[in-house]
DNA sequence: GCATTAACAGCCG
DNA sequence: CGGCTGTTAATGC
């Protein structure tokens, strides 16, 4: 369980909900801490929660058949996700990993259902967050087979400073250039060249372990 | 040609 | 030292 101060500082979508939401989401919340490296849980699993980044790196992949890492998505703080799986009553479809030390919410399903059956304005949120994805993923399947890997790793990083999905995410982001490549299908010497069009052409600035967006809707319709 | 893997040196905590 | 970064060389589609 955590204060009410402290899910209004961890989760923008409870800043529009009535008091008696706001106190059953509030009690239904832990926080927990994962090292570098940790799962929080495997693709196949039964796993509970509704999971919200505090602070930190999360990605949603899985393992391809010549063994190799494929990432679907990477999640920063502010985004909330799992709501799919909750709502469909499946297991897990990914592994999800945390790419760095990563502080996480857990939202438990009992005060989840309780928000979903409830509150308006949960649902509200819910419907714009799913729209935003589907946006989103339309969008990578339309360009995706055409952008060159410049455009790729534009669009990855223009999805991490989506506001809907990441709200009060700020300009910088703190990625290594080799999980950037991971969730982009680039190798990591690819992942540094295009960076470094991108840093030319004054879209971006490159930082040890992280990136500065300088503009975000130049990334986001890159190679367009 | 373009991207990939391998290898290595430099940098920083 | 260990992880990250920037470069180059060899190789593959």
């Amino acid at each position: 369980m955590i204060s009410r101060e402290r899910l209004l500082e961890i989760a923008f979508w409870a800043r529009d909900l009535t008091d008696k939401e706001i106190e059953q989401a509030r009690s239904g919340i832990i926080e927990k801490t994962y090292t570098s490296g940790t799962y929080v849980c495997h693709r196949g699993d039964r796993f509970e929660p509704w999971v919200g980044v505090v602070d930190g790196l999360v990605r949603m992949s899985t393992v391809s058949k010549d063994g190799k890492d494929v990432i679907f998505a990477g999640l920063r703080a502010g985004g909330w996700f799992g709501e799919g799986t909750l709502l469909k009553n499946e297991a897990r479809r990914y592994d999800i990993v945390v790419a760095r030390e990563t502080r996480l919410a857990l939202m438990s399903k009992a005060a989840f259902f309780w928000l979903f059956e409830h509150s308006v304005a949960f649902n509200r949120y819910l419907v714009r967050q799913i729209n935003e994805r589907l946006g989103q993923f339309i969008a990578l399947f339309e360009y995706g087979r055409t952008l060159d890997a410049t455009g790729r790793i534009a669009r990855n990083i223009a999805w991490l400073f989506n506001p809907v999905l990441f709200p009060g995410a700020g300009n910088h982001l703190e990625i290594t250039q080799e999980e950037l490549g991971l969730l982009t299908g680039v190798s990591r010497q690819a992942t540094n060249q295009s960076l470094r069009t991108l840093e030319q052409q004054k879209l971006l600035r490159i930082e040890r372990n992280g990136i500065v967006v300088l503009d975000i809707e130049g990334l986001a319709n890159y190679g367009e």
